[in-house]
DNA sequence: CGACAGCTTTACGTTTACGTAAAGGGAATT
DNA sequence: AATTCCCTTTACGTAAACGTAAAGCTGTCG
């Protein structure tokens, strides 16, 4: 559209999503475009949060987990209670990327493991 | 239960799982534990079906995806045509987790710099 | 024997994350 | 003026993955 703005089908195209996922999201509070007209108005803002949305996505989180990390992005000011929960929540998502970086790698053994059987089994089948 | 057989609250016990869910990928035809009157008993097998499912939800993977990926261990023959496919499924859920690890290091990085954000207001609070 | 503990079935309910019409506004192109 | 394109709202529908009673079997412990 321009530098700063977005289309909802630019963003579509671009994180791979459909238009209707990207209202869904803005009905849950995760994006609030503006308007001209009745057509929406994306900012970088939006594509930002869009972007980490889509991302929680490809690793599974709920659209309410994305909600609190986009919750982090946002530099209100807080108190202590507040910072220390952050502080918690920050940990705890950490925690669960080390799972996932463990949980993919013996994955990707296991893949490496079913693609050597296959091709061995290719070679044995090719006479 | 013994050395080579499971319990299904064991094996929910292991995985994090509830009852319902480990009746649930039964009924879905991940798993198939052999009986002892009413009770079920869990197989090696099945606890190795059991352990691919749960690091699949973790990584947000679907049943049907899980179900996939489990039939890559089974070690039936197969021809030509099959055993392609089977490569392809492969190269396909390998293209899947290289995206993952850059999302999860893309997420860490993010996770850092709200980090030091946080300790710094806190520092800020302080005085 | 009674009462838990742990397991079972059946079956309806729920949450999440959209999909899918249906009907229409508004600008541009033919 | 009519078509086309891109966007809109409203609203009902759906797939996946279980949750949650309700009711019953089965072994063991006091």
């Amino acid at each position: 559209m321009s530098e700063t703005t977005f289309t909802i089908s630019e963003l579509a195209r671009e994180f791979d999503l459909t238009l209707r996922a990207i209202r869904f999201y803005e009905d849950q509070g995760l994006l609030s475009p503006s308007r001209k007209g009745l057509q929406r108005i994306y900012s970088k803002k939006d594509r930002v949060h869009l972007k980490l949305i889509a991302r929680g996505k490809r690793l599974g989180l709920s659209l309410a987990e994305s909600r609190d990390l986009i919750a982090l992005y946002d530099p209100t000011s807080r108190n202590k209670r507040q910072l220390k929960a952050m502080l918690e929540a920050i940990d705890t998502s950490s925690s669960r990327l080390e799972q996932q970086l463990n949980d993919i790698q013996m994955m990707k053994d296991d893949l490496e493991e079913a693609r050597k059987r296959c091709l061995k089994a290719l070679q044995a089948n090719e006479r």
